[in-house]
DNA sequence: CTGAAAGCGCTTACAG
DNA sequence: CTGAAAGCGCTTACAG
């Protein structure tokens, strides 16, 4: 009941299944009548004809996805639109993105030998096997943790380096001496924010200024209004928070504490998430561009697809975006 | 290279193909000595052997993934634990997640039959022809707009509308007459907001309130105030918000008006997303009981597979999260 | 310019 | 209790 094959299609147009797979995958080396391609094409419109993938994939080693891995937990709408460009990027050349939760039930090898995707994207860290096995299997496997977009998982990653700098030298330039680093209290995040706060830390040093004062803030206001009362016990003023969600906490304490930004303490968040404009104070943040990184990380799945050179990268692409909260 | 395969597992253990291929797929119509079982097992393990999805889903037309479409937008948190508990409930059968934001430049088609899912679960409405087709080619195929998980693209969705009745009740067991609506200018987010607006409506109606104030209200804090103003221009002072994101616009422009909730007007989203009790004021917000519902969509699909009876829907699981804007 | 045929790695009646 | 063989639907050398 599935239905139409390249059989039926061959069938129809009166040539041979051979002939419908080449002027159906383009190959344009073999050369076929034109009036023979157009006959193939509109007979395969007609019926409604789309390859297995299942038996391509069996044929070829390799379907037309783009697996992307994600981190076992909520990863916020700048990952989000990340993923939205990629995929953008990606359709015009018949490559679809899938996105799968890292789960920690089962093994992320049974789903990328179901997949046989043409790359692995991943935004969480893979183990060095499934690293390894991937590669061995012909996969491209590309990470966002690392400078050079591969998985890199010693090394602290570059990008997040500089968003910690970028938080710091902010505010040391409004003056603030005693930084305060607002340390997210979901252990899945502690990826990101340790080179974050290692940016954060050698920023610091750089400046002269005094070790950064790390305390946990989980989504909560009783909790954040506690941080607030221990940094200020220590003269911190600026705060540097790992997201914009964090530093939403900070500033929901520093009203619960009376105090207002950014006069009696500034803070930085990270994403600049929509919401960040509409907090009390609005929140002043580093922003990625998103936009390059994606582009950039189509730009390679491409290259190596069409096996040119990689693409040069693009930068962090990150800014600060200025609000009153800073 | 990419290696392995049945026949490889079969010379080593010294049986063929066909007791390989039963002692892992676990068919306990056939008997195998146990001792055979043990050591095909013992080899597979050994071998690294893991069965190409691609063969078996030419042989079995399908693979062993759940394909969820999202709109081609973030869908926030709500929807990301959802998938995350489907995932959950799922991998227990051996079945992974994998999630498709929309694109409007591939057709829909293109990624089913490339992927050949067990089940696709949509979280945005397909088009007819392509539900058709699916149901044709064997896959099941849920939908979480409408109340039977089916996707039946003219009835409005049962739980959109129980949202919308239960922001008015709240509202107006506060003593608010004249509800205002505020509308999100995202017009990706049409189909959820029209419901849940229908069920405003039709609430207003059943406690002979007058018509709701629909305003569209964005994510900017002048937009929004400028909302506020012309609400009280109205003399609305209940406010229901199409979700948390836009509720929290509306507390921007409430105190750029340099009015308070719950006092001038008193506001109540949709989601209550983590940001939401960071507020100002603490957001109050229609929860979705996320768990269950993942449980009941996870039910839905196993039930299809082991083809027993569906089981019967729990309910919309929503409350209310009473804090301090309403 | 086009076709007959092999083979990707499985699963599953069917025959012992 | 186990194996030989067919066939899922494609792509691609190879032979005309």
């Amino acid at each position: 009941m599935t239905g139409i094959t390249s059989a039926d299609v061959a069938r129809e147009s009166g040539v041979s299944r051979t002939t419908v797979s080449y002027v159906l995958t383009g190959r344009n080396g073999v050369s076929i009548s034109e009036e023979t391609r157009r006959r193939v094409r509109e007979t395969a419109a007609r019926l409604g004809y789309a390859p297995s993938a299942a038996a391509r994939a069996l044929r070829t080693g390799h379907s037309d996805l783009v697996l992307c891995i994600l981190p076992d937990r909520p990863v916020g709408p700048v990952i989000e639109t990340l993923l939205d460009e990629l995929a953008d990027g990606l359709s015009g050349r018949g490559l679809s993105v899938l996105v799968h939760h890292r789960r920690a039930t089962r093994p992320l090898a049974d789903l990328w030998r179901a997949v046989t995707p043409r790359a692995v994207i991943g935004f969480a860290p893979f183990a060095d096997e499934d690293l390894l096995a991937m590669r061995r299997a012909g996969i491209q496997v590309l990470g966002t943790l690392g400078e050079e977009c591969e998985p890199d998982l010693d090394l602290p990653a570059e990008s997040q380096l500089a968003i910690g700098a970028l938080q710091v030298r902010h505010l040391a330039a409004r003056g603030h001496r005693r930084i305060g680093y607002a340390w997210p209290t979901d252990l899945r995040l502690g990826v990101f924010a340790r080179d974050r706060l290692l940016g954060v830390r050698r920023t610091c040093a750089d400046l002269d200024l005094p070790e950064p004062v790390v305390l946990p803030v989980g989504l909560d206001v009783l909790e954040a209004a506690k941080a607030v009362r221990d940094w200020r016990e220590q003269d911190v003023t600026g705060l540097a928070a790992y997201n914009d969600d964090v530093a939403l906490a900070v500033l929901a304490g520093v009203r619960a504490e009376r105090l207002s930004c950014p006069d009696d303490c500034a803070v930085v968040g990270v994403d600049d998430v929509p919401v960040a404009r509409l907090a009390s104070p609005p929140l002043t943040t580093v922003s990625q561009s998103i936009g390059v990184q994606a582009r950039y990380l189509a730009a390679l799945v491409l290259a190596d697809l069409d096996g040119v050179a990689k693409p040069s990268h693009p930068g962090h692409g990150l800014h600060l975006v200025e609000r009153e909260s800073a």
